[in-house]
DNA sequence: TATTGTTATACTCTATAACTATA
DNA sequence: TATAGTTATAGAGTATAACAATA
């Protein structure tokens, strides 16, 4: 590969070309990409289970119910994902709606026996997966990241550059 | 928003929870996907160029004349989308093809002055946008994101988690 | 036989718009 | 009028497989 530096575009002086190498928005996109693949593989080839409906069980893991509405808002996804994944997961048997009484739109969902022990099956894994990919930075590496990313999302956020749930 | 706080789930331990917001291939993910709709949003409103069109300029922007298989390398794109995204640019004439007679598979791909033109005008824009976002962050935090990035991406490449081109 | 690139096809995730049923 | 959710539909982006041309 190191065959490509012969080949830089004469044309252009070093201000004008921007190295993709480098670009944060690029970097971060093929590291999540590839992040989120790997992550997928492992959950789904175990479970056959989607990003979106695991995203649904991760959030039910962490609030005993919630609307699909809420679902949405807590793990960025749009309702009209929330509701195809949600609907799956509720065919499986590993989602349950419970009507509110109060108001007769929405309704209630959290896991069923078998969501909640596919999701303690899942954890595991997907912790040690983040582990296995953080375990050789430095752990005041790893604090500076975490305030950085925070920064950054905030950043977009402020942007308005959103959709619309957050409009 | 706070107001799921109060929703905690009750039926499980702290351990047995995994915190979404806090999850690395989670916030990856979400930062990731965002920030390149934002840039997209960018040239893509104003040239009309989608995300691996783009990268197909940007790569040939750092080196001279490619083949498809050279890009598909160093934009992490699979050769199909590859394939598809030259043949756009081609038709709009944003990207020329010049016969490899050594080796008549391949052709060495190149802007034209069109694409070039736009190339020169995206990477402005490029830059003030990652300028923008990063402007808030301490310039030794950045340094700090700039390795552990590389870090994240080598433990990934590692682990052979990859794909057709690199196998 | 292996490789470059194209095309057909399909799948995932996302998004818009139109709809329903409620409020 | 506005909101929660569903469904039809379409659009990216990506992937597999089959293929043509060439090595």
């Amino acid at each position: 590969m190191d065959s490509l530096l012969e080949k830089r575009n004469p044309a252009m002086t070093e201000s004008d070309v921007l190295e993709l190498e480098g670009f944060l928005p690029y970097r971060l996109n093929v590291l999540a990409t590839l992040v989120s693949h790997s992550l997928a593989r492992v959950y789904g080839e175990r479970f056959g289970i989607s990003i979106p409906e695991w995203r649904i069980l991760a959030t039910l893991g962490q609030f005993n119910e919630m609307t699909a509405r809420e679902i949405g808002q807590h793990s960025r996804m749009h309702k009209t994902t929330v509701s195809r994944a949600v609907s799956t997961l509720e065919k499986r048997q590993l989602l349950a709606r419970r009507p509110n009484d109060q108001d007769m739109r929405e309704a209630f969902l959290a896991m069923t026996p078998d969501g909640q022990s596919i999701y303690a099956e899942i954890v595991p894994l997907a912790r040690s997966f983040a582990r296995d990919l953080t375990q050789d930075i430095r752990p005041e590496d790893l604090a500076v990241l975490d305030r950085v990313l925070a920064q950054l999302m905030g950043r977009l956020n402020a942007s308005s550059m959103d959709r619309e749930e957050e409009a």
